[in-house]
DNA sequence: ACAGTCTCATTTGA
DNA sequence: TTCAAATGAGACTG
């Protein structure tokens, strides 16, 4: 029997389990003795302001909080599963060092209009809001201040599905603006890996950054994080059921772009 | 031994 | 000019 599971919650069971196994620091999303009380609270309202963890390296800042119960984490899971329409075909496919590829996951993206995302030689055009969507993002405004105009849905199936390390660090990002991450369906391990400390002969020795993105989370990354650190979800064959993930942006336009770039 | 995980190489074109 | 939202190979590990 392992001994962690002895534990009240299984999930910071696993944090120990997989700081323990890897010899590396990770970030524990809830500390065992906040956990309770922030559950309860959260089951309430967001009208008082949220419990927020920080999560500090490096050039990483970020916030994470517990936005939706685990009741209404199900229930907007359900909803999106009958809302949100993902692309097939092209708008399913990337290229990565001149291949084109399947993504390995499903992707969708929803916006205020005629907003479009680009990344890896694919366009994604913005659908109008749904419903649920625009309620998910009402709340993310209520916990940040913020209007995001754009989301991009990301749906893994199961613990095989997944994405690369990569930077959100597209050009038509506004950079006063976080990228607000909320999680619905099953947990996943989530990483962060500083951009020295990559490839065979790393500059620097930098721990990544681990952390498991729970039901109803919302994982705010600030600046400057995106520039110096890459993100992944890998891969989790134990997981068997589905996750959605909204990364909520603010997108600006070719005009607004040539407004932020820095005059001559 | 094996299955899951991790790290590195890839080398074209945006 | 830089460097990659992908996979696959080889190493590691419990």
């Amino acid at each position: 029997m392992d001994p962690f599971l002895t534990q009240a919650k299984k999930r910071s069971a696993h944090s120990m389990n997989w700081e323990k196994e890897h010899h590396w620091k990770k970030f524990k999303a809830c500390k065992e003795d906040e956990w309770e009380e922030e559950e309860s609270s959260i089951e309430e309202e967001f009208s008082h302001p949220l419990p927020w963890q920080k999560i500090e390296a490096e050039g990483l800042d970020c916030d994470y909080a517990l936005l939706f119960s685990k009741d209404e984490a199900d229930r907007l899971f359900n909803e999106l599963e009958e809302e949100v329409e993902y692309f097939t075909g092209e708008k399913a496919q990337i290229r990565v060092f001149g291949k084109h590829y399947s993504v390995p996951r499903k992707q969708a993206t929803y916006g205020d209009p005629g907003l479009m995302y680009s990344f890896s030689g694919v366009h994604l055009l913005a659908r109008p809001w749904t419903p649920t969507l625009d309620y998910i993002r009402d709340a993310v405004t209520k916990a940040t201040g913020r209007t995001f105009n754009f989301v991009l849905v990301n749906r893994y199936k199961d613990g095989s599905d997944h994405i690369g390390e990569h930077r959100d660090d597209e050009k038509e990002l506004d950079p006063g603006f976080p990228i607000a991450s909320v999680s619905l369906g099953a947990a996943r391990d989530f990483v962060f890996r500083h951009r020295e400390a990559r490839g065979r002969k790393p500059r620097r020795h930098i721990d990544p950054v681990k952390l498991e993105l729970a039901p109803g989370s919302l994982l705010l990354m600030n600046q400057p994080t995106n520039t110096y650190w890459y993100h992944s979800l890998p891969a989790r064959k134990r997981v068997l059921t589905p996750r959605i993930n909204l990364t909520f942006r603010c997108i600006v336009s070719q005009a607004q772009q040539q407004e932020l770039r820095p005059s001559q």
